[in-house]
DNA sequence: TGAGTTAAGTTCATTTTGTTCATGAACTTT
DNA sequence: AAAGTTCATGAACAAAATGAACTTAACTCA
């Protein structure tokens, strides 16, 4: 069960999300203010997982109160209820770490969506150890390979074996590795690493370089471009 | 052209972004500092477009001085670069709202990426007047129309078959399956398996990855997360 | 310079995935 | 009770990713 407050002064409003809430049987609402001194004291006692926000409130704006919350650190997910139609309060909303924005009249639908994300969100967080490059990635939704490769990936190249490659080289980011032992690496043929690491290099991921053996065919070698 | 603070302590890294930003044109970096105090007080002075900030500094966290300059409502955006390995490192800096978070060692193509990112950011946002539910959902890139309740199951998604094919990895929560298999257990065809199985992979309660033989495609086998 | 060696680059049969759509069971409307 | 509707299912098909085997290339040394 996650826990929620909200803080909306339309009663209709914080009524409805309540009752979506409790119905969903997953979150329970341990508390409610309509206004933001309220809101101040309650926050101040308990810390909820997820924190429902209205911005326009009788006492004052719900950006700052959330401005001066995360200055003491509070833990919370932050999703905005709003009727504003200001482009700025996105912008401040985005810069203060809100999970989601609700314009009004807010659709349940929309609601559950938001509810989706942040519980995936919460089980994602919770089953990941050490942070690299592309898990931050994929926590902030970020399109990746944005630069070339985001638009489709070409042909006999797979997403996941894709990601696989990349963590090869997110394991040692120095090291310079030929096809063969990247392929040996991941269990993969070398032809298949091989197709993979040449994408790479066009994205500019990767780049490749000779050595020099005693005798025969010099080796190519790929490594992370810094 | 936007301006931007560098806030790192390791010279070379700063150096390394610096060069690259004067490279592009597009930026012109009117302040450094390798602490926090030199970073306070510079940014007391004057605010950038984009802020590239480390985690670890000599006198103190950059995410406590985030917090700080989000208290004070500064206005830029902010790109960590950090060579933290910590979870909950992430956590805090997206609710403390930063754009973009670089690991290092910082690569190039994804710094490139981040700046692409702002960019076009910066334009979309002069360019919108009204907010509306589809303007934020572009913004916050919230997969759009996937509108797909928890509660609601979509087309071709049965309560009971879905309990069934749960019950496949509840037996044996190790095993990594392809659809195929899942299916024969079941005794329902590939494709229904698959269908739920990608199902529950949206759900993040399946993980899938692939296993390949010695030749042809490779199966894809899902498994519980953990 | 050419013989010998090592590894890169290429091809395509093989295997498996991903998708489409007719089917019929269960349910609703007339 | 007959006709209509809905919708999960799976057979058949299309598309895709892989690696064994092969050809070509780059180098060393006598």
């Amino acid at each position: 069960m996650h826990t929620v407050i909200i803080v909306e002064d339309e009663v209709e409003v914080a009524h409805l999300v309540a009752q979506y809430l409790f119905s969903t049987n997953r979150y329970k609402v341990i508390g409610m203010a309509s206004d933001i001194n309220t809101a101040r004291s309650l926050l101040g006692a308990i810390t909820p997982d997820l924190l429902l926000l209205d911005v326009y409130l009788p006492d004052g704006n719900g950006l700052n109160l959330l401005a001066e919350l995360r200055s003491q650190g509070i833990r919370s997910e932050v999703v905005l209820l709003t009727a504003a139609k200001e482009v700025q309060i996105l912008e401040k909303a985005m810069q203060l770490g809100v999970f989601d924005f609700l314009v009004k009249p807010v659709l349940l639908s929309r609601l559950d969506q938001a509810l989706s994300r942040f519980e995936s969100r919460q089980l994602k967080l919770s089953a990941t150890e050490e942070l690299t490059q592309s898990v931050v990635d994929a926590f902030m939704e970020v399109p990746t390979g944005t630069t070339k490769a985001a638009a489709r990936l070409p042909k006999g190249v797979d997403q996941l074996t894709l990601q696989k490659i990349r963590e090869v080289f997110d394991a040692k980011p120095q090291d310079k590795l030929t096809a063969q032992m990247v392929g040996e690496k991941l269990g993969v043929s070398r032809s298949t690493a091989r197709r993979y690491l040449e994408f790479l290099l066009e994205c500019n991921e990767l780049a490749a370089d000779q050595s020099y053996g005693s005798i025969g065919r010099p080796e190519r070698c790929y490594h992370r471009v810094r």
